[in-house]
DNA sequence: TTCGTAGTTGCGACTCAGTTGCAACAAGGA
DNA sequence: TCCTTGTTGCAACTGAGTCGCAACTACGAA
C-alpha cells in the first residue's frame, strides 16, 4: 500500500513554532527544502537547495537545524546503505513506521507499510522483552523495472 | 543438546583459500580477530587487535580486507545507529538473517532469528515484484533490565 | 515602539572515518 | 630460484560532521 503523500505546505514551521521555537531566515530555507522535497535527500544536498532561497545559509545551520528536527520527532533518519555505501538521508515523519526499498541497480527508493512488520515489531517486544523505541528496515535489491 | 554454534578457528582463512586469494600475514591476523570476536567490531577496534597480533597493520590494510570480506560475502557490515550514533560494525555472515536489537541505555545488542521476518520478505517480494539481495532490520530500545 | 537577552548564525578550524596513489614487498606457481 | 601479480605501509587526501566564538536577531516584555 502506498504512502499518502501530500501534506500542508509550512507544517513544520507550524509545528515548531507550537513547541515555542524560534524561526529564522535560516530555518524557513530549509524546512521548506524538506517539506517540498520529492525524494530523499542528504545533508549536502539540502544544503544545496537551501541555498538558492537563502544563499547565505552554512553547511553547520544545515545539520544544527536536522539535530533539532530529530530531537523534536519531526524527521527520521536513514541509512539508505544499499544505494551508495554511504551517507544519512531525510524524511519528514509521519504516523506510521515504512519499510524502504532501495533497487541496487537504477536507485529508486520504494516505500511500503505492512501489517507483517507491525506483527514482527510486536512479536519482538513480547518474546524478548524489549521496549521499541525506533525500527528500521532497509532492502537492498532490484525493483519490478530492473529486476533480471 | 547444545547449538552448533562454534566455528572452526581459521575457517575464514580456509574459505578464502577455496577461492584462491592470497593469504598475508596482516590478513591472517584480521581474520583471526573478526574469527574470534565475541561483540560486533568496527573498524578501529579491529585495527587496535589485530595490531596485538601483528604490529605493523596498517589502518587501510584493515579496510581493504573488510572490503575483501564484503565482497566475498563473508562478512556483514551492520549500522547500529541507535546504539551511538554512527560507525560500521562487522560481523561473521552466518546463513540465517537476524535482526539486530541495541538498548539504547546498556548498548547490548541481542540477535534475534524470526519466522515472522522470513514471512514479511516473502511479502515484499511477491507484493512489491522486488527481488530482495539483502534485508537489515536493526531496532533500537530498552533490553528487559533496562526498560523502564 | 524600543529594548534586552537568550537563542541562533556564519565562520573557520578541527576531528574522524574512510580512500587513494605509489613505491616497496612477498605469496605462491612455474 | 625466479617472476608475476596481488598486497602492503605510508602519507596525503577527501568528505561528513562538530565545535568554540563573536556577531547577530527573534520575540516577549516594558
Amino acid at each position: 500500500m502506498p504512502l499518502p503523500q501530500t501534506e500542508i505546505p509550512g507544517r513544520l514551521q507550524t509545528q515548531l513554532a507550537e513547541r515555542g521555537i524560534r524561526m529564522t531566515g535560516p530555518r524557513r530555507a530549509i524546512l521548506s527544502v524538506i517539506e517540498t522535497a520529492s525524494k530523499h535527500l542528504d545533508a549536502s544536498q539540502i544544503l544545496r537547495k537551501a541555498r538558492n532561497v537563502d544563499a547565505s545559509v552554512d553547511r553547520s545551520t544545515v545539520y544544527r537545524t536536522l539535530d533539532l528536527l530529530k530531537r523534536q520527532g519531526l524527521i527520521d533518519e536513514l541509512d539508505l546503505m544499499h544505494l551508495n555505501g554511504e551517507g544519512h538521508y531525510y524524511e519528514r515523519k509521519l504516523g506510521r513506521d515504512h519499510i524502504h526499498m532501495a533497487c541496487l541497480r537504477c536507485g529508486k527508493i520504494t516505500e511500503f507499510v505492512s501489517k507483517t512488520f507491525e506483527a514482527l515489531k510486536k512479536q519482538l517486544e513480547r518474546d524478548c522483552q524489549f521496549h521499541i523505541v525506533v525500527a528500521r528496515l532497509e532492502v537492498g535489491g532490484y525493483c519490478s523495472a530492473c529486476r533480471h
